[in-house]
Order: C-alpha cells, then sequence, then structure tokens
DNA sequence: TATGAATGAGTCTTCATTCAT
DNA sequence: AATGAATGAAGACTCATTCAT
C-alpha cells in the first residue's frame, strides 16, 4: 500500500492463506490472481487495494493482470459470483443429505451457511461488503443466485409453519436474521482461537431452530 | 464520481435524507458536511468518494472542506464515533426503563439495538464497514465504546443464565448473533415499504429471547 | 508547517530570537510580522514558509497580514533590503571610523562584514538565500546597494595595491573571497558556544588582510 | 511555474546546460531527469520548482517521474549526495597527486574545491541552499562525506601548523574560509567571460595559502 | 508472452489572496 | 480594525489501463 493508506487495515482475522474454494478454477495464474485479490480486498477494500499492490504481490507486471481479466472490477466480480455459487451449492448439498423434516432442513442450511462463511471467511467478507461496488451488469448471477438462497431458506421455514413445527414472528425478519447470524461469523471468528468450524456449525444450527421456535 | 466508478453504487436503500443523531452537533456547516459524507460514503464507501464529490455534492470548494475538518479520515472518524455513541446511549437507556428482570433487559436491548440501526441505517453501514479503514489513534474512542455495548449485552445473558432463565448453547456465539441480527438490518430494510421501526424492533426483542431460549 | 514539510528544516544555529537590525522600524505589529517572517523564512525558506504559517506564529488572521503588506513577496522584500541597507551602513561606518590607511580600512571592513553576518545570522541567510526568489523591481534597491558595498571593498584594495601595500593575483577573486568568509560565518557560528562576535570579527581582519598579501 | 512564481528567478550565471558529473549515472531517462531537475532546482529553489515544471520541461507526463524517482525529495538527495560525492572524490586525488608538504597538500585542496564549484555551479548551489530541506534519512550520506573532507581540510592545516610552515589565528575559522572562498565562486563566476576555471582555482591555492600565512 | 514506459485523469491537501460582515 | 469563510489554482503523488517492443 501507499504511504497514505499504510496505516489502513481491517480487522478480519488473518487466516495465513485466503481461503478460495475449488471451484473457481484449476491451480494457474488465475487462481492464484484471485487469491491475492481475495486476499488484499478483503484487507484494505476493493478501492483500497490498487492493481499495483496486487501485481507487486504476485511479482506479475500490472499489464500482465489484463492477459487474465479485462478490469479489476471482473476479478471482483468472478470472487463475488464464486462466493454466492459456493454458498448455494452448500446448501444444495446440505437439503440433499437432509431429511424431509423441515425442522432438519432449517439446521442443515444455518449449518452450511455458518460452515461456509467460517471456511471462507475473506471470500464472505469481499462478498458482503465490495459487492455492491460493482455495476449491475457483472453481478446479476450473484444476485440471482442470493435470491435462489434466500427463497430456500423461506421455503424451508414456510413449510415448517405449514406443518406447526415452526411459528415465527416474521417470516422475513426470521429468514434474515438466521442469515445475519452466519454473516457476521467472519468479523470476529478466529480459526485457531475459538471453537471448531464443526462447533460453530452445529451451534448455529440450534440457535436457527430457536428462532423459528421448533419444539427442541 | 468519475469515469472509473461511475457504475459504482451500492445497493442500500435510498432513505432521502442521510439520518445522522441529533446529538452530533448543531445545524451548520460542519453538519451539512457530515450529513453528506455519511450519504456518499454510505452509497460508495469512504474509498469511492473522493473530496470532490463531497464537496461539489456540497455546492462548496474542496478547500472548505479542510476549513471545517482537519482530513478526509477525521470526517469518517466523526461519524463513526458518533455511531457507537448513539448506540451506546440507546442500551443506557434501554436498561434504564427495564426492570431488573433479565428477560425484559435482553427484549429492551436488542430492541435498541435494531431501533438505532433502523433509524440511522446509513450511518450503521458506515461504522461496520468503513471504521477499520482508519487509524487506530482515529477510533480508539469507538473501540472502548463497542466494547463496553458487547460487554452490557454479555452481562444480561450471564444474569439470565445464572437465574435459570436463560439456557444458551454458548455464550459468545449467542451474542454474536442478537448483535448480527440488528446489524443487517439496514442492508435490506426499507422505510416506506417494510414494516415499522417499532415493530421491527418489537420482533428482534422477541428472537432475542428465544435466541437465549427464555421460556416464551 | 505541515505533514509533508514537518521534517524540513535548515540547519542554522538557532538564535532565540530572531535579529532583526532596530533600523527596520519602530516596534509595533508591522516589526513583529517581519520577525516572525525572518524566523520562518531563515529556517524553511521563502516558499516552505507559508502565509498560514507565519499568521498562526503571530496569533493572526491570514487576511491581517494583507492590512500590512501588500503580499508575502514584499515581505520578503523588506527583509532583503533591511539587510542591504544595514550592511552598507556598517561599512560606512566602519570606514568613517578608520584613518586612511588601506591596511586600517579595509581590516575594518572586514570586521564589519563579519560582525554583521554574525549579529544578524538569519538575515544573512534569507538575504543570500532567497533574495533572487523575488522580481528584479523588488530587489532593486538592494542590488544597487550591494554594488555599492562591494564596491567600496574594491576600491580600498585598489588604493592599498596603489599604495604598494597590497599585491593580489586577482582583484576580483580576492575581493569576492574577503565577503565570501564573512557569508558563510552564519552557518556554522553558534553563538554561545564558538567565539564572540569580536574576537571572530578581530580574526576575520586579520585574515581580509592576508588575502591582500598586506605585510604583517 | 504557477502564477504565483512566475517572476520567481535566481540570479546564478546561467550556463546552456546543467553540468553533472558524469558519476551519476549512464545517459538515459534518469540522467535526464537530474539534469532538468538540477537546473530548476538551481533557478527556483526545490520548493519552487513543481513537478509540473519539471516534468513538462521534460515533456514528460508527470506520472512518469514516479517511475524513476520515489519522490521529488529523493531527487534533491541524488544531486545532493552525488555533489558531496564528487568533491570528496576530488579531495582525494588531490592528496594523491601531490607530495607530503602541508603546503603543496593544501594548495591542492583549494584548487581542487574552486575547480568543483566552478565546473559544476548549479549543483554546488543546490547541495549548499537546499540539502537542509531534506529529512535526515535522506541526506546521511553526505553528511558524512562532508564531515570527511573537513577533516582532511583541518588534518592538513594542523600538519603544516605542527612543522611551523601555517601560522593561523584560529583553526576553525581560517578552514571555514577557505572553504568560503570556494562555496561563493558559483554566485558570481560566469563561464565564458571570467577567468578559466584553471586560473581561478590556481588563484584560490594561493588565496588559501595566504590565509594560513605561508611563507610565500 | 512478457516487459516496462507511457497516459491522462484522478487522489487528498495546501497555497496566496480576497471579501462580506 | 478584525474575523473567518470563500476562492480557484496549484501542490505532490497514485490510479487503472494501454501499448510499443
Amino acid at each position: 500500500m501507499n504511504a497514505r493508506s499504510s496505516a489502513v487495515k481491517r480487522r478480519i482475522p488473518r487466516t495465513l492463506k485466503p481461503s478460495l474454494p475449488d471451484s473457481i478454477g484449476e491451480p494457474g495464474i488465475r487462481r492464484r490472481i484471485l487469491e491475492v485479490a481475495l486476499h488484499l480486498f478483503a484487507r484494505h477494500g476493493f478501492h483500497g487495494a490498487s492493481v499495483r499492490d496486487l501485481t507487486q504481490a504476485l511479482e506479475l507486471q500490472p499489464s500482465q493482470l489484463y492477459v487474465h481479466f479485462p478490469s479489476k472490477e471482473h476479478l471482483l466480480a468472478e470472487l463475488v459470483n464464486a462466493g454466492h455459487q459456493t454458498l448455494l451449492k452448500a446448501f444444495h448439498t446440505a437439503l440433499l443429505e437432509s431429511g424431509s423434516d423441515p425442522r432438519e432442513q432449517l439446521a442443515a442450511l444455518a449449518r452450511a451457511h455458518a460452515a461456509i462463511h467460517l471456511k471462507h471467511p475473506q471470500l464472505a467478507v469481499v462478498v458482503n461488503e465490495e459487492m455492491d461496488l460493482l455495476p449491475p451488469a457483472l453481478i446479476s448471477v450473484s444476485v440471482a443466485l442470493r435470491a435462489e438462497g434466500t427463497s430456500l431458506l423461506v421455503e424451508v421455514v414456510e413449510r415448517g409453519i405449514a406443518q406447526k413445527l415452526f411459528s415465527v414472528p416474521d417470516l422475513a425478519v426470521t429468514v434474515a436474521a438466521i442469515a445475519a447470524m452466519g454473516m457476521r461469523l467472519p468479523y470476529w471468528h478466529q480459526p485457531g482461537k475459538d471453537e471448531s468450524v464443526e462447533q460453530l456449525a452445529q451451534t448455529h444450527g440450534v440457535l436457527a431452530l430457536r428462532l423459528v421456535g421448533a419444539a427442541s
């Protein structure tokens, strides 16, 4: 970073390696660029990390970035889209591994949501804080995926309500609350120090059920 | 905005007027600057809103900003500190208006937390996303206030547990979850369209009690 | 000074009070301004000391400077002119107090030259380093006075040569050397620590006579 | 220059080409930048010559300066360091070419000192007037080299005194005087018009011996 | 394919000076 | 006389991106 921004750091616990989902592409320069970009965007924000910072960290010439990505914005867009894809895929897996009981399904979704945010904390932060800096065209996929994920949650809760298993004061607010719990995890969880991913995910499953008033 | 960031906008629902707490100072140029800064920082991020953007929106010369604030960072710092002060004050009021029952206290804190985030959505966003771009010296007050607020929540929950009124799977995680619910409100709540502040706050009180397993 | 120039200091030994010749005017705001300007220009250079630095040190509003001086340049010009006047007056006094012997006259001039540079070190520095930053119109007086002083020195040496008392390899170079010795004094002499003004002046008289090859 | 400094010029005789020592680096853009910077810093002072002035004179974009130098201050520092290195090297050569007689050595040093200041007048001016505008870290080398040069002069004079060849009224003052003579040369000498470098250097050797009272 | 110089508009901040009050 | 907001240009420096080689 430059002199002005040298003091500028985010408070996100530092994992040694930025954790990029495997799905984002085979190892190679493209993936290395995305990894370093993820690291820098998470620490300094999209506007706070320059192309020079990025390529310098990669020991690349700035111009080489443009061989692999059409612009800095496309880099961010790819991260954001990958993040949403990863989350939605985890949701699908969670549902596939659950039975038909809405309680089991909701807990599975909450666990998956928490786990994803813990496994990819930097990606979660970047997705949530920087996504809206992008022009609509670049995030249309993410917008759709996010809606899809939300609607999965909503449907599960609605089914639980219909089956008198759940009872919520306000559907939208409750679903938002479940999502919110997971989204804040990357801001305070410290990998080695705090509870394990599995424990935390488990707890989040429990908390989600509490929010919907499921008989415990 | 400039060419680079011309398409760059955040998705936070736009209230017509950025809502700055009254405590931030008497009306005048300083307050107007802070209001517009809040608006722009919330929409474009601290790095995404330039001094030129800001002063142009105020129909001021860039140099005039420096008559009132020593730097752009100080502007952000003042917003961030005001945000934390406002929240903590609301917490104090909430506790003063509650009886000694931890259930009543927790619900009151959760309602206050939600209400503050709904009344000052832009400030909440700026506080949560941009604060850590500032050098430590400028946010020391905020850091202290934030710790104080968290500890209030923790103490209330602990008392509830001690009195066998609450039962939580994990204290830190549960408190973080309560906080998280409120913090996400500004990202989706649309003032005229969605529920009223009071209703939402009420709901958050209920959800907080559910999270701690209070007998309903 | 501002952040950028905070490290910017000249190496001139610091006298506690900038020494301005009495002739520059009666005590009052004008004189106070000139004194502080002298201090700052000597320490940071004309371009390195801003009007704001100056008026701040004086506990004045920037606009008040313009009540007393038409511009920052006029301030410098007044210092530069005062410096030249002071030196020339000292030359005149030195000659009036000398007999007709060129040796006595040259020694007196050299002593006076040294003494002036030691008594007003900041003014000497400002005159010599900043004068040529001014437009010709503002320094015409100084240019004339400087020529006058030089010509006094030259004449004395020429008379000494004519009287076979002096013998120099090159008139202009020798006279320049005599002047140079005095001009560098402010850069190393430390008032309390090094020799007294009188001692140094005395030594400079001796050195000047040596330069012109006067029989000692 | 800009409006403020439009009239601002120094009076140093203008050589068509700023004379940069060869040692400063192979021809190329870096050297061209240093040459033009030397020219402008000598004429207008460090603060009086802007990056825009500099790059405009070079028909470069301001940003291109920063490809070659980390800051304007580093530019000045490189000039200042090169100046000191050049002088000290000339001192060493002068001593190597002299015998063991302190008279011969002192004359050689004085000649070298004068010659360097005449061959690189702009560099001499910049070194002497602008060096102390730099932060200590950037001039530590120069400070050391300058001390080294001074101590060479002092040692030679001390040896001359010990051998009863010299007799001075005050060692420090006399050495300072010898240095001063050379340092003022760039302010009045006009290459084509005045005496040649060799003649002037020769004269300075003679004058230095006179100052130390060497039997002629 | 890769280098690194080049571009031109942008960044935050400060400048000397003026003017309404 | 004095205040302090205002002006508008300029300060040093960095940005994302392009292009000749």
